[in-house]
DNA sequence: GCTTGACCTAAACTTAGGTTCAGGAATTAC
DNA sequence: GTAATTCCTGAACCTAAGTTTAGGTCAAGC
């Protein structure tokens, strides 16, 4: 355990569940930037232990690497983000999961209309092109998801 | 338009709104399988539509497509599925929608239970390894997620 | 002071769900 | 009957979110 002058990558590894290969992948996608020592070795401070909980809690919620990335960039720059800070992004949360419920409870309501009839028509079933937000719950293809270029 | 004995890819394309590519792909996953005509072009019946638009559905519902080609799997063999073998088998999705969507409830309630503190704490916050069904949802690293081979 | 384990980078590989491309063959339209 | 579409196959490419590997450097234990 290095005592002075931050963790060292496999400390915060082996403190988040994280494998160091991903902590290396989030830091090439700009999520976290640590110091290095003399060595050139990564030195992370108790607070990336937050940034990355943050993000395991963000990822499970659903959001992609890059939305991550946008919702980090609101926490104050030039400054250890405190609890507070990260309350207050983790309140953003609550009104995704709140529209990506909302959106399956549609389905689910579309899907109870149509078991009856066994008919998945395309035009009739309005089980297509259902909502424009959280695409990408399941992939599919763009096209029809509405993903289109 | 072909007259007799089916539609082609293309025509099958217009009919549901997927790409002649993706119908090609779900081909080579064994989703569907058509007839060949004299000069080797594919030939689809009526009823492949409604195979492709189950498949749209369960993509939209969340599944992936080796557990489309389960569920699939339980269609009568050797003759045209029905209204009522659809209808049958749609059914399932309720079950899979019901608990996603209260999986994501249980995420909402423990969300809830933090965004006061701002603590993120991987002990205290319960909101990792929260449910073993439905992983996936985001995508994540396989190691927290409880993938783990 | 040297060996072992942790760390470094860059690049290649992985899975899912497709798309795009190249080089031909079949069909359709006029 | 010929030109324009559409279709065929196989292989390469794409994105996301990482992992694995190769070849080398740093740090810690004894």
């Amino acid at each position: 355990m290095a005592m002075k002058r931050g963790l060292s990558i496999g400390d915060l590894a082996s403190r988040t569940g994280l494998s160091v290969s991903a902590i290396r992948f989030y830091e090439k996608k700009g999520l976290i930037t640590p110091d290095r020592n003399d060595g050139n070795q990564r030195r992370y401070e108790g607070s990336d232990i937050r940034r990355l909980s943050f993000i395991l809690i963000a990822q499970q919620i659903g959001l992609s690497i890059e939305q991550i990335k946008d919702v980090m960039a609101q926490l104050p720059e030039g400054r250890t983000p405190t609890k507070a800070d990260w309350s207050k992004i983790s309140r953003r949360f609550r009104k995704t999961l709140d529209e990506r419920i909302a959106m399956m409870e549609r389905m689910r309501e579309r899907l109870d209309g149509c078991i009856g009839c066994g008919c998945l028509s395309l035009k009739a079933c309005s089980l297509y092109n259902p909502d424009d937000k959280a695409r990408r719950l399941g992939v599919g293809p763009r096209f029809v998801i509405g993903d289109a270029r």
